[in-house]
Formats: C-alpha cells, sequence, structure tokens
DNA sequence: GGGAACGTTCAAAATTTTCTGAACAATGTT
DNA sequence: AACATTGTTCAGAAAATTTTGAACGTTCCC
C-alpha cells in the first residue's frame, strides 16, 4: 500500500542522504563558497567507497562540467583526493574526511591570502596619508586634526590585520580543530 | 599645466581613498558579504564626522535605495552607528571603529547560527542513520560496515561543529582582538 | 490642508555568477 | 587507423544576486 520504502516515523536514508547534500550546499554558499562545493563534499562525506566523476555527477544531478570544476576546486583545497584505480581509465574521489587538514592546508592560505590584500591596501593608504601632510594642495582638503584621526583609524586597522594573520598561521589554531 | 592636484610620486587623497574604499569591496566581497557593505563601512571608516543617506549614496555613485539598505546591514551588526542631529531631520552614520564589537556582536552571532544550521542537520542524518539500523528496508542498501564508518564519520563531524561553536562563543576570542 | 524633505519598500532591470552542451585533447581498444 | 571513453575548456544559456527608479508613508513646515 505505501509506496514509501520505510514504514514509521523515520525518512529513508537516501532521502536522509539528500537532505544531507542539500544542507553542505547551504552552508558552504552561506560561507560565500557557492554550493556545488558543499554538496559534492557532504556527498563524498558520506560515501563509504570512492566514486567516479560520472557517478558524482548522477548522484548531484549536475552536468560533467560542472562535476569536473568543483572536484578541481575541492582537490586543490585537499577536501578530496584522487584515486587511480589500476587498469581503470576513471578518476575516483574520496573525501578527506580530516578537517584539520582541510581547514589548515586548504582553506586557510585562501583566507591569509585575501587578508594580505586588504592588509596591503591599508599600508598603502596609511602612507598615502602620511606623505600628503607636506604635499597637500592648497585646495580645501582635510584638516590635521581630521587626518590624526584618520591614522589613527587605519593604524589600528593594520593592527587588527596583523595580529589576525599571526592567529591564522600560528599552529595554535591548528591545534583546536 | 598640471590638472592633477599632487605634485609628485603620491596619489591624491581623494584617489587613494577611492581606492581604499573599493578594496573594503572586495575584501568584503572575497568573504561573501557583497560588496556594497565593504565599500560603505570603509567610506564611513575615513570619514572624520557622520554622513548622511544622501552624501553616502552620492561618493559611493549608487542609488539611496542602495545606500539605506546596506546601512541598515551595516547597522544590524553594529559596524555603523545611526547618530540624530537635533533639527535636521536627515539621518547620519558612523563607523564603530572599534573591530571587536563589529565581530563580537554583529558579525560572530550569524556565523554561529549558519554553524547551527548545519550541526542541526548532522545530528539529524545521525540520527537516520543509526535508527535506520533496524528500520532499512530489504531493499539494496548500506552495508552495516560502511553503516558504521559513516556514523564514525558523522560524530567526528559533529565533534568538530561543537568545538567550533564553543571557540567562536567563549571570550578567549574577543580577547584576541 | 498642501507641500517639501526623507527614508523605505518592492517590482523590474542590470549585472554577476553558475551551469551546461558541444568541441576538443588525450589515452586506450578493436 | 578508426573508434570509444574520459576529463577539460569555453562560449553562451540559465539562474541568482544586486541595483535601481518610482511609489509610498512619515514628519515637519508654511
Amino acid at each position: 500500500m505505501f509506496s514509501n520504502s520505510s514504514t514509521h516515523q523515520g525518512l529513508s536514508w537516501a532521502a536522509e542522504r539528500h537532505r544531507f547534500i542539500e544542507a553542505g550546499g547551504n552552508t558552504s554558499h552561506a560561507f560565500g563558497l557557492g554550493r556545488m562545493i558543499g554538496r559534492a563534499y557532504a556527498m563524498l562525506y558520506l560515501a563509504t567507497s570512492p566514486m567516479s566523476l560520472d557517478e558524482i555527477a548522477a548522484t548531484l544531478r549536475v552536468s560533467k562540467a560542472s562535476a569536473s570544476t568543483v572536484l578541481r576546486q575541492l582537490a586543490s583545497w585537499q577536501a578530496v583526493r584522487q584515486i587511480w584505480v589500476a587498469g581503470d581509465r576513471k578518476d575516483y574521489y574520496e573525501a578527506e574526511t580530516d578537517f584539520a587538514v582541510i581547514l589548515k592546508e586548504g582553506l586557510m592560505p585562501g583566507v591569509r591570502k585575501k587578508l594580505q590584500t586588504a592588509g596591503t591596501q591599508i599600508e598603502k593608504t596609511l602612507q598615502s596619508s602620511t606623505q600628503k601632510a607636506s604635499a597637500t594642495p592648497a585646495n580645501e582638503e582635510v584638516s590635521p586634526a581630521d587626518q590624526a584621526e584618520i591614522r589613527r583609524r587605519l593604524r589600528s586597522a593594520q593592527q587588527l590585520h596583523q595580529r589576525l594573520d599571526k592567529v591564522l598561521g600560528s599552529k595554535l589554531l591548528a591545534r583546536f580543530l
């Protein structure tokens, strides 16, 4: 009578896996990494044996092109390992289940690079703001008091940047995960 | 002869400010927060007196509608304070320059909520995976060994989630900023 | 009350990002 | 050599996000 496979309260495993995958997608999306990344990783995280590109694409209902792209992204973050099976031309993938590795080796460098870009700009602006003191055109400009305040702020931003970078680079963080 | 205001190497302050603002936009964008957020905050960060909505919109070359939206977002993160000037109907805004406040009061709750969503799903899937042991339809399904492995992984994910949430909630973090 | 000055909301437009199918390169098979 | 299989790339399509202009609600002033 019931076409549904599980007879009472619980959802079927297939359905639950699907929810897990979508939740993974939502999470990665919420953190600005794109929805596919999380979906693909979540799927492999629940897979007990390596999956081929085709299987992955089919499971996620996505083109092979998308799968290829997202897997290479995940691999570049060490979130996924590529497995070669002897006598099989397909590429197989499995999830790295050690989050410490992914965060430390994969994600952190990217985060630090982004912060570095910001830090460089702060530095430049700070320089411009100090040098300006003498080179200001008679033109209507920023008052000396305001200049001082701006420099104070920029230095404070710089300080935060440095502290943050240091913390992210320290193994203290790695030990926490 | 030279229309440019600064005579040698340095860029004009206006130009440098522009670069700073755009860099702010790029940074917030890189972290998945949208480009406007960073632009607006960066601008106010360099402003030594509160700015009205119109001034902000004009400086960022953006509609008043956008400015209104982005400022409310920033205000909800405590990244910006609203200032009322007596006898002036305009709203004025100034940047919160204390990053600890912004991170702790503004950004962190959002991050934790996102993590919470993920955590809830892990919990659900874990439950489904344990309950399933008995309720599995005779159907082709996951082997007991694989089930055990999946549960192991889910518990590990749950553990990470809990540790992360704890760290983010602790004032230890706040003290670092 | 009529009108001006502001900020907000929302449907639609503009833009950016993501996804796909087709073409291709590389490798193996018959 | 011709063909199959597999993964990648890329221009264009599709989808999601952001931005806007116009309509609206308030508040204040005359």
